[in-house]
DNA sequence: AAAAGTACCTGCGCGC
DNA sequence: TGCGCGCAGGTACTTT
C-alpha cells in the first residue's frame, strides 16, 4: 500500500495494535526484505528479540517503530508491501517474506507479517540520527516523537500532514527546479508522500499539465497545487487510502475506499468529471501519466 | 550539480 | 493453451 495515505493507514493500524507490543521471536521467510540491512537475518532477528514497541511514526511513505533512543525497525512498502497483523491461529498470507511474532502487554500472541509481491519494499534496523531540522522526525499523533529519524529517511523532506511542513518553502523550491513538475512533486526530497496516483490526482484538480515546466508555473499556481495535493492526501486518509485489488490492505486486511473519488488514476477513456472529456493515460518517465487535455493544457 | 535514465522484482491481463 | 509483451502504488544508483 504504498503512498502517503495507504502507509499512513498502515501506521495508525499498527500504532493500534502494537504499542506496548514485545518481540518473542522473527521469522525470515525471504531474505531479500532485508536487502536494505547488510548484516543479514541473523542480526536482524538478534537485535529485534525482546524489543518493545512505544510508538509508530511515519515521514512521507517510510515508517519506523523505534526500539531504543537511538535505534528504530524501519520500513518501507514499495510498490506491493503490506503489514497485516493476525492472530497467532490465522492461516498463512500469501507473499509473506518477513513474520514477527509478538506478545501485547494483555499476554496475548499476535504476528506482525511484511507481505511483499515485488520486493521493492523492505524492513530494516537502523540508528536513529537527529533530524536536519530539529523538530520532531515525523508524524504519530497519539505518541511522542523525539527529534530523530532513521538515517536511510533522513533526505526525506516533510510531507503536507506534518506539523512543520513549510508550505512556502516547498513552493520556493518547486518554483527553481527546471523540470516537469509532475516529476518535482514526485520528488521526495522536495515534498514527501506523493506518488502516481495522487500525483496524477492533484495535477488534475489543479489543471496543470504534467509536463508544465515547474518554473513555467506562478507562485500562485504552485501555492494551489500543493494545497490541492494536501488536501487530497487527507481526504485518501480518510478514506483509508487506495485499493484497486486485493493487494492493498490495512493492517486488518480491509480495502481502503479512495479509488471512488478517483477523477484521473486509472480512468482512461472515461469522462473527466469536470468537463466530460475522455482522460487520457500517456506513457511517461516509464510510467503511465493520466489527465484530462481539455482541463489539463500544458502552459508554454 | 541537477536532471534523466535504468535496475531491482513478481504476477496479471492482453493479443497473437 | 501457451508465450511474449506491457503494465503495476517506488526508490536508489548510474549516467549525462
Amino acid at each position: 500500500m504504498p503512498e502517503l495515505p495507504e502507509v499512513e493507514t498502515v501506521r495508525a493500524g499498527l500504532a493500534q495494535h502494537v504499542i506496548g507490543a514485545r518481540v518473542e521471536d522473527v521469522e525470515i521467510l525471504d531474505s531479500r526484505s532485508l536487502k536494505r540491512y547488510p548484516p543479514g537475518p541473523a542480526a536482524f532477528t538478534a537485535e529485534l528479540i525482546g524489543k518493545t514497541f512505544q510508538s509508530v511514526v511515519r515521514r512521507g511513505k517510510f515508517f519506523w517503530l523505534p526500539i531504543a533512543d537511538d535505534l528504530a525497525l524501519s520500513g518501507h512498502l514499495g510498490m506491493s508491501g503490506q503489514v497485516l497483523i493476525r492472530s497467532a491461529a490465522a492461516p498463512a498470507d500469501g507473499q509473506t517474506r518477513i513474520v514477527l511474532h509478538l506478545k501485547k502487554p494483555s499476554g496475548e500472541p499476535i504476528e506482525f507479517r511484511f507481505i511483499d509481491q515485488r520486493i521493492f519494499g523492505s524492513l530494516a534496523v537502523v540508528d536513529l540520527v537527529p533530524t536536519s531540522d530539529g523538530g520532531p522526525g515525523g508524524y504519530s499523533p497519539e505518541a511522542s516523537v523525539s527529534n530523530t529519524i532513521p538515517a536511510e529517511a533522513a533526505h526525506i523532506a516533510r510531507d503536507p500532514l506534518d506539523p512543520m511542513f513549510n508550505l512556502k518553502s516547498v513552493v520556493e523550491r518547486l518554483s527553481s527546479k527546471n523540470t516537469e513538475i509532475k516529476r518535482a512533486v514526485l520528488d521526495q526530497n522536495l515534498i514527501s508522500g506523493i506518488g502516481n496516483i495522487y500525483a496524477d490526482e492533484s495535477l488534475w484538480r489543479s489543471r496543470v499539465h504534467y509536463a508544465t515546466r515547474a518554473s513555467d508555473l506562478s507562485k500562485r499556481k504552485l501555492r494551489e497545487l500543493v494545497e490541492v495535493a494536501t488536501e487530497v492526501l487527507q481526504e485518501a486518509v480518510e478514506q483509508g487510502g487506495t485499493s484497486f485489488d486485493e493487494q492493498y490492505k490495512n493492517v486488518n486486511g480491509e480495502s481502503g475506499y479512495f479509488v471512488q473519488e478517483l477523477a484521473a488514476y486509472g480512468q482512461t477513456g472515461k469522462p473527466c468529471p469536470r468537463c466530460g472529456g475522455p482522460i487520457r493515460r500517456d506513457s511517461w518517465a516509464n510510467r503511465g501519466s493520466h489527465f484530462c487535455p481539455r482541463c489539463q493544457r500544458k502552459k508554454s
